[in-house]
DNA sequence: AAAATAACGCAATTAGGTTGCGTTTAGTTC
DNA sequence: GAACTAAACGCAACCTAATTGCGTTATTTT
């Protein structure tokens, strides 16, 4: 299950426990991550009212990825998306949900199908597994009829 | 399973029966899918030694898509690729594989893993769903040692 | 509080993907 | 199979996502 930040977390505290500076803008980055499903840059931006310089939220994902905050999930429409992990299926280097996710082709929100489960992870000769996504694609409710 | 084209196929009987202008180079272009689990616009540039126009690629991927022959295979490394479409299990509107696929962080190759198997698509209120994809990541035995 | 380290913003650059248009090739009709 | 139509092709230019370098500012460490 998806934790909310209605439980009250100190993002700061987190921040820290996984060795990830402090910034006022990080801090309220990865609570972005713990209210939306996953996230690409573009609406990073657009959450922060292009206040914040795209370079400087890049660089954020790729420490926060680096420390085991978020993980990327593939998608179609090549744009870098990421999403939160979580303790229970999610170690330092190894990635998985145990649900599907849903990705519109229109508008690219990003929706958690619980009803569709990911297979477990079991090790194969000769491939090292960082990460496990079953991926839905297709049109959500509000971009079908366009 | 993956028909091998050692099966003796009519590359440009298979493009006629879509609607796919039969040109030399889009025969080619099949067989090279028959081949190959999975193409991105590069590897098929490689394989042509770029003697093609990467825009002649990218309109017959597209045009391949439309006709029902190929489909989009989400990856997290943000490139556009394309696998082989099913008779069994993929229509012109609902694209899906029954396996898992493994897609190397470092080389970029894809392989089929047969050993995960995928959910069945099954509909759920307010999502329309296109595609399923069951996509690991990693390295493989050739990358992992770099 | 000072020194060391990391984040930030700006400008410039790279790379994947797209568009317009004139030319060539494939498909169609007689 | 010659003439016409439609689509594929190649080139140049363009768009957008993502990356790099570097000087400045903020955070962390001691």
């Amino acid at each position: 299950m998806k934790i909310k930040n209605d439980d009250n977390l100190d993002f700061a505290l987190i921040l820290a426990n996984h060795g990830v500076s402090k910034t006022k803008f990080r801090i309220h980055l990865l609570n972005l991550f713990y209210d939306k499903e996953s996230l690409t840059v573009k609406e990073v931006m657009n959450k922060f009212s292009n206040l914040i310089n795209k370079v400087t939220i890049y660089r954020a994902l790729v420490s926060f990825e680096e420390k085991g905050l978020i993980h990327k999930v593939p998608s179609s429409n090549n744009l870098i998306r990421y999403s939160l992990c979580n303790a229970d299926e999610c170690s330092a280097s190894l990635h998985k949900h145990n649900h599907g996710h849903f990705i519109c082709n229109n508008c690219n929100q990003t929706f958690c199908l619980e009803n569709y489960k990911s297979p477990d992870i079991m090790p194969i000769d000769g491939f090292f597994i960082n990460s496990l996504n079953l991926i839905l694609e297709g049109y959500c409710k509000d971009c079908h009829l366009h």
